[in-house]
DNA sequence: TATTGTTATACTCTATAACTATA
DNA sequence: TATAGTTATAGAGTATAACAATA
């Protein structure tokens, strides 16, 4: 409970209540930023995320390492580097920590003798089983507050943030020099 | 350019180009979660801001506090770590860093003498009024996948789900043990 | 006794360089 | 020579405990 929140534009949420008679605080302009309402969002949902894995001792992290390991028997670390954005050097120890749990096999590649492929294990087949239908239903709960029309449309616009088309005219004055 | 990316769930923008021939990763579950999506936006928003408020010498942080400020003079430490979900200790050395470089001004607090209430030198003034203004600029480029409308749909649905509304029924099976 | 601002410190996350073994 | 996996390490970012000055 009460869990500290990284930096960026955050308000309040756990504030340590004020001795009182205080003004409050103009933040209207950090409000009208999209960055600000996305990363707020963001925050929100992956704080839920974390406390409900953590009853199977998974981080967001090492779920999505594990979900697309699920999806994707005897992926490599490589692959799962340059799907999840994370640096080699960093994905060893986790890796090895999911492998000393148990929930891993690790064969070597039959084709490419550098390479070692990845499987989840019996136990890390059950683990999954479990963790995804969490997220699922982790997944109904955060987007409560929205319809499925809305939540439906957050999704496309969402993407269109991070995905733009192509082919859409950039109707700003983008310059970066 | 090339700049390194936090965890969670990310696919590949900057992977290393891979020697080929291999199968594309199936990420289809991971995709098809709203937090996923909205850090993959939020990310790409402030990697664009990390970018363009280079030029200023600002981290997102450093924009947040000045621009606290700057809209509410005289603000204290205390209420920039309530707004922000910084911690007080982690804050000491941004405020100094941020004084050093002229900045800032730091006056006692007329009526509470352990606080010290912070304003914006002229130069501070300077600096913000050309940030901001950058971060409209930023705002409008970021934003041009969408239309008007979408736009404002998008910051209404990010709003709802951190901070749902507290009357509207809650329609998912939510439960935390 | 509680709060503001601070120091010291530790732990996590992210990043770079360099090694090894294979290709 | 280039790539997969690894080691060691450095730097952010974030966390807690404890202190002095003030309320």
């Amino acid at each position: 409970m009460g869990r500290r929140i990284r930096t960026f534009n955050r308000t309040a949420a756990d504030a340590p209540v004020s001795a009182g008679g205080e003004l409050p605080i103009d933040a209207s302009f950090l409000e009208s930023l999209l960055g600000y309402n996305a990363r707020r969002a963001a925050l929100t949902i992956i704080e839920a995320f974390l406390e409900r894995m953590s009853v199977y001792g998974l981080r967001p992290v090492d779920f999505s390492v594990l979900s697309l390991i699920t999806h994707n028997p005897g992926i490599t670390s490589r692959q799962l580097c340059a799907a999840l954005g994370i640096l080699p050097p960093n994905l060893v120890k986790l890796i090895a920590d999911l492998d000393k749990r148990g929930l891993l096999l690790r064969k070597p590649h039959p084709e490419d003798g550098r390479a070692i492929g990845l499987y989840l294990s019996a136990d890390g087949k059950k683990l999954m089983r479990e963790a995804e239908a969490a997220a699922c239903d982790l997944e109904n709960r955060v987007s409560s507050p929205l319809s499925a029309d809305e939540r439906a449309t957050l999704m496309r616009l969402l993407r269109k943030i991070y995905q733009p088309d192509p082919s859409a005219p950039d109707t700003a004055s983008g310059s970066t020099p």
